[in-house]
DNA sequence: AGCACGCCGACT
DNA sequence: GTCGGCGTGCTC
């Protein structure tokens, strides 16, 4: 008898035993896909995790339904990563194949009903019943949705089984592949044409003109030997896809098809760029690092070339032999970085991104799978980590501060610059973390000589870095020189830099401070229905909308609460700021970039390439803009006020806020003349403020460390955190408490809360939190352990056995 | 997570 | 009397 066991991609945390025929165990290896019955009527579809012969105590295995590849889809190192994965971040392996592999790979089962043809006696059939059979005179099969549209009710299956008892119909499970490689159709001539009987064909055409002319195009074309594609050949003999196809149905051509990568590079490669003396410098002593480390913190200034080191370090890979995974943050990965890239290592880059189609992904997974010479380097946000690299030597973290790296919502809860290099260990290739301000944990690592270090100070050029200025606020609102939310300082820099011809970028962290509406006498703002926060007043569509659920009301004009038509708007966004420049500037053109005007494949590169081409003069956009783009010609960069985000209520908040500002202002004068930057902010001596204003990373970094050692925070100590969540306030309420006690049981001092956070209800769930922070010397797996137990135990209580329970670790 | 089974209120 | 609501438990 022969087993497997497989990983279904369901957050249940075991694996589950399936029996196997011995063919089929010499056959399947672990990492290859099977569709699987699981429970009554679903397919899914798993993975093969180990094959073995022993029985299943206390249950009959079902049989597999069938085997989806001929070969493993997933590799033994991706498996180990995945392993550590679900065990670090204490998530299922089902949740890890769940976030690892494109969903085209992922197929589940829909229920088809037929009709059964030997069924006769409709009469016997009650009305709903027979809605569905006529149903099926029309349809050779319908869907469950369908059923439910037809019938207009919920529960269909009542009904379904009991046609079934009547032999009316039949249910069948079908599982469909998703994945459908592209297919060019070709054209060639049929083989019985020999040499010399061509003269008999074009002889046997002489009536056909039409004909006649496609054949002969067709041997001018094929004079080249190459493949000729039915579409060119219609448009060169100028004559139709009916003619083509007349004559495939003589005998006379035959089509065939090609399988196309979707995603082609066509152009030509460029030499690397030579490196200045401080890139060539920063290079060898990253080399040098390598040598004795696993990884190495790359910290060089904004605007300081570090991607041409970047291409450096991957050429050198690619003559190994080795691929290269290179990973940016979502709203990084722009056309500006990918083309540059492409520009030196053509199709050898392959982009991986959320923005790509199903099949474009698949193809990027086959390729890599296959470690093709198509996908040496994967350039992608987080979740191309997962890609099935089997011969990895270096990976490159860009921008390795930024939060986006950490995976929120759905399990796996991972991040990805730590996940990388524990992927880094299993391939034993290089990590290169790199950032103009790097985090505090991966700094702390550098100075404490677990990773290696190289700075590079120099700006591309030789530019300086951008003067900054700290625009008091307070005091210009209590001399009245305030215009809206523009200082006349700042408004003084707009026009000097209008005159010039410059260009100048706007930012406004929208965080916590989104336009609210709120009446002026009784004070109250709308609110969202299923979430306990205001609404955002949305000005461009006059809506009101919730950033949480997503909720969406027509704006109203008079006071819910209390009837008076005085709504205020408070707070202010981009948006806001947009219009208040249309006033102040009408001759000048604004452009905005945030979540509501990068909507779609192509959101960003319209609004970027409009700015790069300066048909906008100013922009104004969140925080979005302060990654990865490069405009030459943006001498001034504002910041409207930098107090919101220091004022967060989280520990990093500080540590943000710098990291923020500095990425912000270094997108002035990135190419000849020195940039100018004005920050407001109500309290300019703030020491975060200060410590940008000269570009002080060393300071901040000693006065943070300081600060999370005092309280206990990371790199010192580890932060779990845990969420609960349910729809009955009551219900979360009591079971936070007992989990709050339980915790404290075993944890001490070092369980934080219950706490109620700022926002405490989404979707109508109600949430709590509760933190651990774990100690130094305190066992990580052991307090794992301890939690899993305690959840357990939790789960164990009838009363919270609905309530949703998080597990985040290291939580952002 | 789905989904079936099973036990109680509001309609023909 | 049924339909359909959701609580409970299981899935190899």
């Amino acid at each position: 008898m022969h087993f497997i066991n497989v990983i279904l991609p369901i957050p249940l945390p075991k694996l589950f035993t399936y029996k196997i025929t011995e063919a089929e165990s010499r056959f399947l290896k672990r990492g290859v896909r099977v569709a699987v019955e699981f429970g009554k009527r679903k397919m899914y579809t798993a993975l093969v995790y180990e094959i073995h012969q022993d029985a299943p105590k206390g249950y009959d295995a079902k049989d597999i339904h069938q085997i989806l590849d001929e070969t493993p889809i997933v590799n033994e190192t991706q498996l180990n990563h995945w392993q550590w994965i679900s065990e670090y971040y204490m998530c299922t392996l089902g949740d890890v194949f769940r976030a690892a592999l494109p969903s085209a790979f992922l197929l589940e089962s829909e229920t088809a009903v037929l009709k059964n043809e030997e069924f006769t006696d409709e009469t016997v059939l009650t009305d709903e019943e027979f809605l569905i059979f006529e149903a099926l005179q029309h349809h050779s099969e319908l869907n469950v949705n369908q059923v439910i549209n037809i019938l207009e009710k919920k529960t269909v299956f009542p009904i379904l089984k009991s046609m079934i008892d009547k032999e009316a119909i039949l249910l069948k499970e079908r599982i469909y592949e998703q994945y459908k490689p592209k297919l060019v159709k070709y054209v060639r001539l049929n083989p019985i044409y020999t040499d010399n009987k061509l003269n008999d064909l074009l002889e046997s055409l002489n009536r056909a003109k039409k004909q006649r002319d496609a054949v002969l195009t067709y041997f001018q074309l094929n004079a080249s030997k190459k493949p000729i594609k039915a579409k060119d050949l219609e448009t060169e003999s100028g004559s139709s896809s009916a003619i083509i196809k007349a004559l495939v149905t003589k005998g006379i051509f035959e089509f065939y098809f090609i399988q196309k990568d979707r995603i082609n590079f066509k152009g030509e490669t460029n030499k690397l760029k030579t490196l200045n003396e401080f890139q060539s410098k920063a290079l060898e002593e990253i080399q040098e690092s390598f040598k004795s480390k696993q990884v190495t913190l790359l910290h060089g200034i904004t605007s300081s070339g570090k991607t041409e080191i970047y291409a450096e370090l991957i050429k050198q890979q690619l003559k190994k032999g080795k691929q290269v995974l290179y990973l940016l943050p979502e709203i990084a990965l722009t056309t500006q970085l990918i083309d540059r890239l492409q520009e030196y290592f053509g199709e050898q880059v392959s982009v991986f991104h959320s923005k790509y189609s199903m099949n474009e992904r698949v193809e990027v997974w086959n390729n890599v799978l296959e470690n093709r010479s198509k996908a040496q380097i994967v350039l992608g946000a987080r979740s191309s980590l997962f890609m099935p690299f089997s011969n990895l030597g270096l990976i490159i973290v860009d921008e390795e501060h930024e939060t986006s790296y950490k995976q929120f919502d759905p399990a796996p809860r991972y991040h990805a610059r730590d996940a990388s290099i524990v992927l880094s260990h299993l391939h034993k290739a290089k990590v290169l973390l790199g950032s103009a301000t790097p985090s505090i944990e991966s700094y702390q690592n550098a100075k404490e000589d677990k990773y290696g270090f190289v700075e590079l100070k120099r700006r591309h050029g030789n530019v300086l870095l951008p003067e900054i200025e700290l625009v008091d606020i307070k005091e210009k609102h209590r001399k009245k020189r305030m215009k809206g939310h523009f200082s006349d300082r700042l408004l003084k820099l707009i026009e000097e830099a209008l005159e010039q011809k410059e260009q100048i970028i706007l930012f406004q962290n929208r965080r916590g401070f989104a336009p609210i509406v709120e009446c002026e006498t009784c004070g109250v703002a709308p609110q969202c229905p299923n979430c306990d926060v205001s609404l955002t007043y949305h000005k461009y569509k006059n809506e009101l909308r919730c950033h949480y659920c997503g909720h969406l009301q027509a704006m109203q004009y008079n006071c819910g609460a209390c009837g008076s038509e005085k709504l205020n708007n408070k707070g202010f966004g981009t948006e806001q700021i947009e219009q208040e420049l249309n006033e102040l500037y009408p001759n000048v053109n604004i452009g905005r970039m945030d979540l509501d005007t990068t909507r779609g494949k192509y959101g960003y590169q319209k609004i970027i390439g409009q700015f790069q081409a300066q048909e906008i003069d100013i922009l104004v956009g969140t925080q979005m803009l302060s990654k990865g783009l490069d405009f030459s010609n943006v001498t001034l960069v504002g910041v409207l006020n930098a107090d919101n985000m220091l004022n967060f209520p989280d520990f990093r908040a500080h540590e943000r806020s710098f990291q923020m500002l500095v990425q912000v202002s270094g997108r002035a004068g990135r190419a000849k003349k020195r940039g100018k930057v004005a920050i407001q902010s109500f309290n300019p001596y703030h020491q975060i403020l200060q410590q940008v204003s000269i570009n002080d990373y060393e300071t901040m970094f000693k006065e943070q460390l300081q600060e999370r050692w005092q309280f206990k925070y990371p790199p010192y100590y580890r932060i779990i955190k845990i969420t609960l969540k349910h729809r009955d306030f009551l219900k979360v309420d009591s079971g936070v408490l007992w989990l709050g006690k339980s915790l404290a049981n075993i944890f001490g001092e070092h369980v934080l809360g219950p706490t109620v956070p700022g926002v405490a209800r989404v979707r109508n769930e109600y949430i709590r939190t509760i933190a651990i922070k774990i100690p130094p010397k305190q066992s990580l797996k052991a307090t794992k352990k301890n939690i899993d137990r305690i959840k357990n135990t939790f789960q164990a209580v009838k009363d919270f056995r609905p309530i949703k329970f998080i597990i985040d670790v290291d939580n952002y």
